[in-house]
DNA sequence: TGTACATCAGTGAACGCGCGTTCACTGATGTAC
DNA sequence: TGTACATCAGTGAACGCGCGTTCACTGATGTAC
């Protein structure tokens, strides 16, 4: 029980690490929700019945998969972020949703996983909403900086919300963005789902047959989407 | 062999549709692709071998009901275009949206089945392509007419396409969009993105907690959307 | 119109498979004295 | 430091289940003459 335990909580904490990783791996070649603890225990080497000795039933192992995957994408997108010059909002912005793109070609499965069809019976628990959360917030504190810099130019036909959206947002905001107008939250989250529909629709086929390869697609809509946003174009030369 | 068929060629038509109907019915209560051919035989009352003669396996059945869906969701959005006046675009635009959300919402399992994870080993073949085309196009065809006729107010910010995207979209125009201008393409087909990826989001759950109901926030952004084409207002007192 | 034969729909048993989960067990690791 | 007991990890057999698909069959429908 001191710092690094016992050689058991050792061994348990990496047969645990092993488990998530097998069952990420074969995720990856068996398709989104036909993981089967069986195989997993399989590929370990080991019984099936151990696993139980792990996770308490399958929910549990999907539930820590969707952890680590939103955890996955959320720190691909922060530390994307963190890597640019804090007040090179646009590029700070490409590198957020090009992160946010690069992990889901790599970790297609995971990504159906939590932007796929929802695995019936399976109801997410509590514990998977703050990891969820973290790719939005990735791409809302580049506006919301951005904003508090007052370096956003003005938005070209801001709409007025309507009444019942201003209330929603109006709870929102001080939760996660404390003095951005509601509007431009409303904005940021139509381009955080434009982000995943351009995303989804890539991984799933959409777009076989008309832009694909997307990669150029891709980086044309991310322009856009920061100019809907008013961020500000990088200084010339620094494209 | 007459207009109607023969009693056996009316009683085969009969059951293959209850076989979609009730797969159809089974992948809404037991989720995207636990779909069981075992399942559906016993919800008709029938021995599973006797589905056989309908479909000659699960894949084939999955894909009539992959057809019956884009097809359904296709001239949902037709009919909503269709019943608008023709030069109220925006009206027609706000149609075509809403005709996608409320399919969406009323069909759901059908919905993740072609929008969401894709069925691990399943390959669509190449006739689910053209049903999967009429939605894309419900929308490309609203701002393809406007432009047509003129109607189009100047979208801001317009940006060049990087050459890449314009060949990719070079090629698609004539085939798609005679006359249409490439950026344009661009942008209906970055909104087509959005549009779904707000359904996908809502549907699967990313909207829990946040813009829940998410009827508001469809709506605005909807017409966020129309503005970014160009699609001119509806004269007042037509909302 | 009636008969003889061919076609087809549907049956029910069976094949071989993989699954999640439980349970009584053995042997190794940890802990208290 | 050494021993006695408690805890825990991992095993392997078993339960009960549902699946897709095949096959030889029987009985009804359709067709040719």
């Amino acid at each position: 029980m001191d710092a690094v335990g016992t050689a058991r909580a050792i061994a348990r904490d990496q047969l645990t690490a092993a488990i998530r990783e097998t069952a990420r791996r074969q995720l990856a070649t068996e398709g989104a929700q036909q993981l089967s603890l069986r195989q997993v225990a399989r590929d370990l080497g080991i019984a099936s019945s151990a696993l139980y000795r792990y996770f308490p039933d399958r929910d549990r192992l999907l539930t820590a998969l969707i952890i680590d995957a939103y955890d996955g994408l959320g720190s691909a997108m922060e530390a994307a972020d963190a890597a640019q010059r804090r007040k090179a909002w646009r590029r700070r912005w490409r590198a957020v949703c090009a992160a946010a793109r690069t992990w889901a070609l790599e970790h297609r499965a995971e990504y159906a996983l939590v932007f796929g069809s929802p695995v019936p019976d399976y109801r997410a628990p509590a514990d998977t909403v703050t990891p969820a959360v973290r790719a939005p917030l990735a791409l809302l504190r580049v506006v919301r900086e951005a904003f508090a810099a007052s370096a956003l130019t003005a938005v070209p036909a801001a709409r007025a919300l309507p009444a019942d959206l201003g209330r929603q947002l109006g709870r929102l905001v001080p939760e996660i963005a404390p003095d951005l107008p509601p509007e431009l939250l409303a904005r940021t989250m139509a381009t955080w789902a434009q982000l995943f529909g351009m995303l989804s629709f890539e991984l799933f086929g959409q777009f076989v047959g008309s832009v694909d390869p997307t990669g150029p697609f891709f980086g044309h809509t991310v322009e856009t989407m920061a100019d809907s946003l008013g961020l500000p174009p990088t200084r010339a030369g620094t494209t």
